[in-house]
DNA sequence: GTTCTAACA
DNA sequence: TGTTAGCA
């Protein structure tokens, strides 16, 4: 099927699909026409390359881990066991922005919870804060 | 009308 | 990733 069928029932749109193409994710035929030929099994492998992409791999990782990932029951895994210190390796990136967003929300916490009462307003255009309780 | 590539008010 | 331009 062409890729506006494909992109349909893939749900994923034609740029998108292009581009995983483009980065090495999907490798549909061409027809004489040059246009794209999708299979059928395409679907899955779209998927696929949804769920690593949701999970915050980027492209160069998930064309790594796309042909050894297996399905079953619904459910992505890994097929081979190469493939889990490349996801361990992830998980400790998401840990890490975890950390990034815990101290983000502690700065902000402090600055919310700290108004600071001023008598000559910083801005005229700013109303001066209520001292703190 | 559909798809393709390339490029970005 | 969306969108648009210019082709075939």
């Amino acid at each position: 099927m062409r890729i506006g069928e494909f992109s349909r029932r893939a749900g994923v749109s034609e740029r998108s699909l292009r581009y995983y193409e483009q980065q090495g994710l999907l490798r549909p035929a061409r027809q004489s026409s040059g246009y794209r030929a999708y299979q059928e099994s395409d679907l899955r492998t779209v998927r696929h390359i949804r769920t690593l992409l949701a999970a915050g791999l980027n492209t160069e990782t998930i064309a790594e881990l796309l042909p050894c990932m297996v399905e079953d029951g619904g459910r992505l895994g890994p097929g081979c066991a190469e493939l889990l210190p490349v996801l361990r390796r992830d998980r400790e990136r998401v840990d890490r922005a975890l950390a990034d967003l815990a101290t983000a929300r502690s700065i902000l916490d402090a600055m919310i919870a700290a108004p600071i009462p001023v008598t000559g307003a910083a801005n005229s255009a700013c109303e001066p804060v209520d001292a703190p309780a």
